[in-house]
DNA sequence: CCTTTTAGGACAAACGATTGCGCCAAACGA
DNA sequence: TCGTTTGGCGCAATCGTTTGTCCTAAAAGG
């Protein structure tokens, strides 16, 4: 039966559609249907296997059980887990996914944002590209959309954001490389100007500082969270007449880019230079020289926003705060300890 | 403006929602709408920056321009550079992507089935678990949605699929591995008794008899393309007493799990055992020992699917026939040739 | 001057579901 | 016997679009 509808349920069973409606919607006693109606109804809904047509349902009743989820780059696997942990989530809430890719690109992202308007979601969690953030608010104010923000937030953002702790990560990251020895530590960042970036980079400054170390500003380069951007730039590090003892590098795909640089050099890790990536992947542990990362909670950061647009939607009040999640250092062994080199080395503390 | 309707904007022009419709979908001067109340229209759009509700339009229309995406694990690379591939498909065909993740479980595939017929969805790009084809037929049958199944086809399934060649990518995978030197490979099989299982095995056992070798079946293990799986089993392979040579994967996740397996015993390869994977990962270059693999054209899997359902959807006929695209080997370094390695050793050829 | 054409749009019925209201019969109370 | 309740359900509007049909005025034709 290609769509059995209210309808043919009601001519079946010799009654009206709204007595069928309000016995499916289990509001039988409410408008007092007899039991005998009710049970009519219910074995003939079986036999067609009914399903409401949730197309009219969300015509009627404006509200789509559909949450927009934007992405920058579906096939990056921080996104993928993200995504997945998300589909997981809505699907036990009764909610459904639309998915679009905005392959790190402002028009599509844009795009998207308006297809879900006009798709009336009833809720929406972003990636965003990170530099813009305009149409985001459009959703909100304009159309009323409850909006959650993931990994890369705003400020001055109304909307809820759900990001991993980026500055104590990166702190820790980088505390962990001096406190291993190293003092010329190479910075591959990620999108320039974006929080998430930004907040990467602070903790590195910071974890300078807080050794007594000068914030090395000309060994931060880059400008994309992307492999390329990774390869490009460890090229760059790597190719500088002293070369950086150690690379941070800003992300899962930058850490990739920059193995790919540091194996082309002929390089070894830790031996010649030490590496440590912000954003963990399980494959980390089986290179080559088995990277020492910061790892996400992913699957807490996507239940964790689910749960920030669902309360949006069902209690319509905006969550007041936005969460930041704990990340931890997973120590591998791309990290030297140049403690050990030369007892000359004085070994760096933290100052205060 | 949460929402201008056709109604609004007619009442701001002046006239009927159905000469707006009308003027908006560019049927102006087929109904001999003037080119004043043209243009006022047009501009009034503009002003409130009109969008068509499209969940009206897919009630309507009996069409919501949605592909609904049922895949196993999402955050498995191989999945997700499919959806990502998908996704933009669609985008340039102007569908959006309906996601679910039926989580290598036949009952959500088949809730998610369920979901997607009760959405409407204008087709559908299912990757099945592998073993049961009922529900999937049901989409046909009773509910004429389209459907194009990827990666594990069904014999006698009347939906057009897209595969990668397995039999023959599996054929070149173990032949590679037997023109150098080995003759006791293991094999860590997928999902038994799933096509794409199938034909990686066949490929594995046409392979061996092309060599004059023998069949060996109790080299086969395991039972799903998981990384647990492919741990386990490795685990078993490697503690036979005697050892295979040489493992075959067949899939990623077998593979990383089986790499995890040779670490944790202390074994190298491809010193102590041989490692070749069915399907490619771009961090399979990095690994301790870059992993020789077999390589699906993702990218084009997803294209050519989705072009599949829309030409269903478009031109309402079934595409006659399935697509098999072709697969690579790729060759690193973790097969050891064995020829050189004695020169007793008579080296294999293939018989005809 | 009367009829026919044409231009320009309005009206209303769908699509499938939900829901406020109203209607009719039987039962009940007085 | 007559009004009032209550049980049990139908009617019709509505959500926002699309589209077949119909209507009205002006222009054209004779």
């Amino acid at each position: 039966m290609p769509g059995s509808t209210l309808k043919s349920l009601a001519q079946l069973v010799g009654v009206n559609v709204s007595t069928v409606s309000r016995v499916l919607n289990g509001k039988a006693k409410q408008y007092r249907i007899s039991k005998q109606t009710e049970e009519a109804v219910l074995l003939a809904a079986k036999e067609l296997n009914y399903h409401p047509n949730q197309v009219a349902q969300g015509l009627r009743l404006k509200r789509t059980l559909t949450i927009g989820l934007v992405i920058p780059d579906i096939s990056n696997p921080f996104f993928s887990a993200l995504a997945r942990s998300i589909e997981i989530q809505a699907r036990h809430d009764k909610y459904s996914i639309m998915l679009f890719d905005s392959q790190e690109d402002i028009d599509i992202e844009t795009e998207s944002i308006q297809l879900l308007v006009s798709r009336k979601v009833d809720g929406c969690i972003i990636c965003p590209i990170g530099l813009e953030n305009k149409h985001l608010d459009k959703l909100e104010k304009d159309f009323r959309i409850p909006l959650v923000v993931v990994d890369r937030s705003f400020p001055g953002m109304k909307a809820p954001s759900v990001t991993a702790d980026n500055y104590g990560g990166a702190l820790e990251a980088v505390s962990f490389l001096i406190e291993n020895g190293h003092t010329a530590i190479g910075c591959i960042q990620g999108l320039a100007g974006s929080t998430v970036n930004n907040n990467r980079i602070k903790g590195f400054c910071d974890g300078h500082e807080q050794f007594g170390l000068e914030v090395p500003d000309d060994l931060i380069v880059g400008n994309s969270f992307g492999e390329k951007n990774g390869y490009e730039s460890a090229m760059i590090l790597l190719d500088r007449p002293e070369r950086p003892t150690a690379i941070y590098a800003c992300s899962n795909l930058i850490a990739l880019g920059a193995i790919r640089a540091i194996h082309e050099k002929g390089l070894k890790i830790p031996d010649d230079v030490s590496l440590i990536a912000f954003d963990n992947e399980p494959y980390f542990e089986y290179l080559s020289t088995p990277i020492t990362a910061v790892s996400q909670p992913r699957e807490e950061m996507g239940k964790k926003a689910m749960e920030l647009v669902i309360s949006q939607i069902e209690n319509g009040k905006q969550p007041s705060s936005s969460v930041t999640l704990p990340t931890s250092i997973i120590v591998r062994q791309s990290v030297k300890n140049r403690n050990d080199d030369s007892a000359g080395l004085s070994r760096l503390t933290k100052l205060n």
